[in-house]
DNA sequence: GCGTTACTAAACCTTTTGGTTGACAACCTT
DNA sequence: AAGGTTGTCAACCAAAAGGTTTAGTAACGC
């Protein structure tokens, strides 16, 4: 799984880690203020933005002892592109399944091994 | 990982899978069919695609000895919805942001720190 | 300097994941 | 009825994921 779009992919695969973009797309947080809402340990929240910052959707800054969390909307990207890609390209079979129905409905007799 | 969200991530996560939906995006196939580009074995991908018709992502039908696959591409949906929303969330912060820059460029003597 | 705060690293454990092989069911073909 | 396809189920295995606890580092406040 070494490929940008599967660590995007597998990222928001986790409730923890969803949760976790959505308040950050509020406004940047620190790792305890993450961690506040949730019963586990600063540190799985620690290993959560690990997860996050290795797939690009959340970079790390400096200030004093805090790591500020930053999201990077921009790799949302990569998603919506590949989802849109066959998205469109089912949508266009299956209106194209819409035209032959059609046709066939037009010239019966034709239907289905017309040589002409 | 029980919501379905989570299960549709979890799902695309997978190369392989990945893979699996962009061929069915050009029309349904059979397992074997599937399974033939890959030096899986066909079990393998017989459970790749137990977890994309768990997501929702595919639905299989009956055809003699066949279980032909077909994608169920209105569930990409969710997945643009909750991105979409976090999307905005966060470019509005950031427009919001640039307001505020552009107030303190106008009154450059009123900002934090402006030493005129 | 010394304790406190904010965070990460390391070791460990359990569950899930992705793969294997072997057996089996169901259906077609002959 | 016998044999070949097509696909799933079950048992097993190694590696990864998600959590824990225990340490350890780095910057601040006093």
């Amino acid at each position: 799984m070494t490929d940008q779009l599967s660590r995007v992919f597998a990222a928001l695969a986790d409730p923890t880690r969803r949760d976790i973009v959505a308040r950050l797309s509020a406004g940047d947080a620190t790792v305890n203020e993450l961690a506040a809402p949730y019963d586990v340990s600063v540190q799985a929240v620690s290993k959560h933005l690990k997860v996050l910052s290795d797939a690009g959707l959340v970079s790390r800054s400096k200030d004093a002892q805090r790591r500020p969390c930053h999201l990077e909307a921009e790799v949302f990207d990569l998603m919506t592109k590949w989802i849109e890609r066959y998205r469109r390209q089912a949508e266009e079979r299956f209106s194209r399944l819409d035209a032959v129905l059609a046709a066939m409905d037009d010239k019966p007799n034709r239907a289905q091994g017309a040589a002409s």
